[in-house]
DNA sequence: CCATGTCCATACGCTAGCGTACGGTTGGCG
DNA sequence: CGCCAACCGTACGCTAGCGTATGGACATGG
């Protein structure tokens, strides 16, 4: 009677993977030694020996977190040319996922706690930079790349925390579903688009 | 030597304020009985009398903080008849409290919980659902409104969260600042707007 | 084949916070 | 005044989770 609970010896990436998991799943609180353990199906004898205390858990697993973002973000990026469709790209991949981004949410949920804090400041400062880039490669100007760039971004955080935490409140049923509201944003975000280089604000 | 704590007895109003404090502080992990006694000069005997468990004083924090928020939002539109001015207020009440709205922000990170869920679906809905009007009320039609709300709801939570989670990730510096940046918000909102597409103040 | 370093289980102590039991105040009313 | 009910303090038990101590298992090279 072998589980498929298997029974060899585990890393700290096997902790850091099992933490990202539990966050995703029941938030900050849910990285904890002992549930883990129970878990993993081992004790806090092995957690100990890889890491010094829970906060060192916590920020391993922030760690691939980051990673992982970053990476797909760059992925993302390295398909397309047209800054256009890249922005589409982003979009569409950011509002078709069913159940959202659950890992993200949690990190955004823990955003008070002092190890949480930097990681996501750096993140969202990354978003919001190539954002900005993107609506400058368009031809928007700096300053308005940057409002665009900001408003696309807190579009995509709001929807998110919609999308995950409160799905159905979206009253998208009866606005064409959710291409046509994608669509719909991408337009008045492009609104009034320059052909290219500088544009001056109204 | 009669401190400024004073030594009057507690209500359960009292306690539910001082919930709520602690929520906007904290987050609702601070909600706590024994702490929230001990920063009301009191103990758990007083508490244990005016509720039942913890989750009741959360329930009554939350019905204190869903009340204000209705509030507040009934009060902000009965000043306005034009419904562009309308949401002009809105965006510029919303994005220009100093320090955000931590109360809100600590209910939308404990939205999981299953005491918090319910409360905040009715606000966000009810938020949604204004904001569908507004826009109908401007002219677009029903589907058009509502992904228009969408997105104003999806930014305005965004830009909250931006706002007093991660202080100086907005990248408004060199945007022209948080006056510019509502006025290009609500011009892309409006956007090819049907009826009286007025729209340019400074 | 055994010794050493790696990895883990068990057992323990400690803290914060929930909830209960119960006795003591206090204040208004008869 | 005196009494009853509302209100509160104190003490207690309980749980979950952190962190430590320590001995044992297990592989692997000498």
């Amino acid at each position: 009677m072998d589980m498929a609970r298997e029974r060899r010896r585990l890393s700290a990436e096997d902790w850091a993977e099992a933490a990202l998991q539990a966050l995703g799943d029941g938030g900050l609180a849910a990285v904890a030694v002992e549930p883990l353990a129970a878990r993993l199906g081992a004790t806090k004898g092995s957690f100990y020996w890889h890491f010094a205390n829970r906060e060192a858990l916590v920020t391993a697993a922030l760690e691939l977190w980051e990673r992982r973002s970053t990476e797909a973000t760059i992925a993302s990026l390295t398909v397309e040319a047209d800054p256009v469709q890249r922005l589409r790209m982003l979009f569409t991949r950011a509002a078709g996922r069913g159940e959202g981004n659950p890992a993200e949410l949690a990190v955004r949920a823990a955003a008070t706690n002092d190890t949480v804090a930097p990681v996501l400041r750096r993140v969202m400062q990354r978003r919001v930079g190539y954002l900005v880039g993107l609506f400058e490669e368009i031809g928007f100007g700096p300053a308005e790349a940057a409002r665009r760039a900001m408003l696309a971004h807190t579009a995509y955080l709001g929807h998110g925390e919609l999308e995950t935490r409160l799905p159905g409140t979206l009253p998208l049923d009866r606005a064409g579903g959710l291409p046509a509201y994608v669509d719909s944003v991408l337009t008045l975000l492009l609104a009034d688009a320059p052909r290219q280089a500088e544009e001056a604000p109204r």
